[in-house]
DNA sequence: CCCGGAGATTTGTGATCACAGTCGGGCCAT
DNA sequence: ATGGCCCGACTGTGATCACAAATCTCCGGG
């Protein structure tokens, strides 16, 4: 047995490097089209070019930064176009991961789920982009945690985390007034058993975001 | 104007090793469990450390490679769990692929798929595991290329690589007779314009798949 | 015959360096 | 004043090196 339960007790430098990038990214705190350079996040995180160097590619893999042609690196400016397919394929990865979570989700969870909706709440009364942002994927990310489908959560991650500049920007520009409501609509078909209505609530939740951009 | 119209006229070092690696791993060219080394792929590749190590890097965000907790580096040797969870996201993913290609289908392309099914007819017959896993992935890829879902059909190859490994294992376990006749479905519908067909034809051929691990 | 441990080898990590390409700013000609 | 051009600073790329940790090998003891 473990005496220390974290799973990684010496985490190596390019992971800190690339944890904080992609918080940072995954939140909104770097607007779309940001540039980065390796020896400038080498500086902010007190490691030489090559950590850097790791973490910037591994996040260019999983689709959170553009590497343009001359190898330059930017947070991504998504078209509209690749904007409606991420929500397509959050809509389709999440409902899923819901469904799955749905036999598993004790009153516990649903508490919980009530407390982070009412914390979403308060990021929204002050217009808070990055934090909604945060708490809002907190909510859905406590959920599907339920579904013990880790392939299917990291998906749904990297999608967010594409998804995660342009979301923001957007939320910014239009001043919302209250919660996603659907979040209530997701809890009380959790309390109900309701497979039907939430799978509806999750994919209306998810596509919601979609329609701000379409305004 | 360019003269030259290829997109990559000159390939960078690491691109190079990944593309090769990738191939590899999706194609089932690796065993599931085997270990690969940076100095190794270096040599192999006629590179230094870094491109190697920015490749496997890559691989391994890709979920194409696992990381022990030292920072070897082998093929996923993948659980039953994972196989299945992988399988639905290949069957939710790629069904929404097939429905946004099928308008857009017209008759070169299914004639195309028609001939890369029976070349799949060949490997089957001279028992070619990784023939058979690389003109399989090229039927359903000429399929959802014309989806237009560049972000959802990335999506999918990243699914196939995690799974490339374990899929050429259980193939060449279990000797195929004859090309998958869901493909055959999958051909059927597309002539008749049938979405709900295409649709659970193209889920059949994935689910199918897993069926051969059960037994 | 099997198990364990000490030394040698291999491996990943991170830093540093040289180099080529790119981008930006200022200077000159018009 | 303005447009084009050139030079300098900056950036990514790939190679090499030092180091620590892990792994493997081989040998001796039980």
């Amino acid at each position: 047995m473990l005496i220390n339960p974290r799973p990684d007790p010496s985490p190596s430098a390019h992971d800190r490097v690339y944890r904080g990038l992609r918080s940072r990214i995954m939140h909104g705190e770097i607007a779309p089209g940001h540039p980065l350079t390796l020896r400038g996040i080498g500086t902010e995180y007190g490691v030489s070019m090559t950590p850097a160097r790791e973490a910037i590619r591994r996040l260019v893999a999983e689709g959170a930064l553009t590497l343009s042609a001359s190898g330059r690196v930017a947070t991504p400016d998504l078209s509209n176009e690749r904007i409606e397919e991420l929500a397509a394929l959050r809509a389709l990865i999440e409902v899923e991961l819901a469904s799955r979570a749905l036999p598993r989700a004790h009153l516990a969870l649903i508490d919980r789920l009530q407390t982070i909706n009412s914390s979403i709440g308060e990021m929204v009364a002050r217009h808070d982009p990055v934090g909604y942002l945060r708490t809002n994927l907190e909510f859905h990310r406590t959920l599907y945690l339920r579904a013990q489908a880790p392939a299917m959560l990291a998906m749904a991650e990297t999608v967010w985390l594409q998804l995660g500049p342009t979301m923001a920007k957007l939320y910014g520009r239009a001043q919302r007034r209250e919660a996603p409501h659907y979040h209530r609509h997701i809890i009380a078909a959790l309390k109900a058993g309701d497979e039907p209505g939430l799978r509806l609530a999750v994919r209306s939740d998810v596509t919601q975001g979609l329609r701000m951009l379409v305004s």
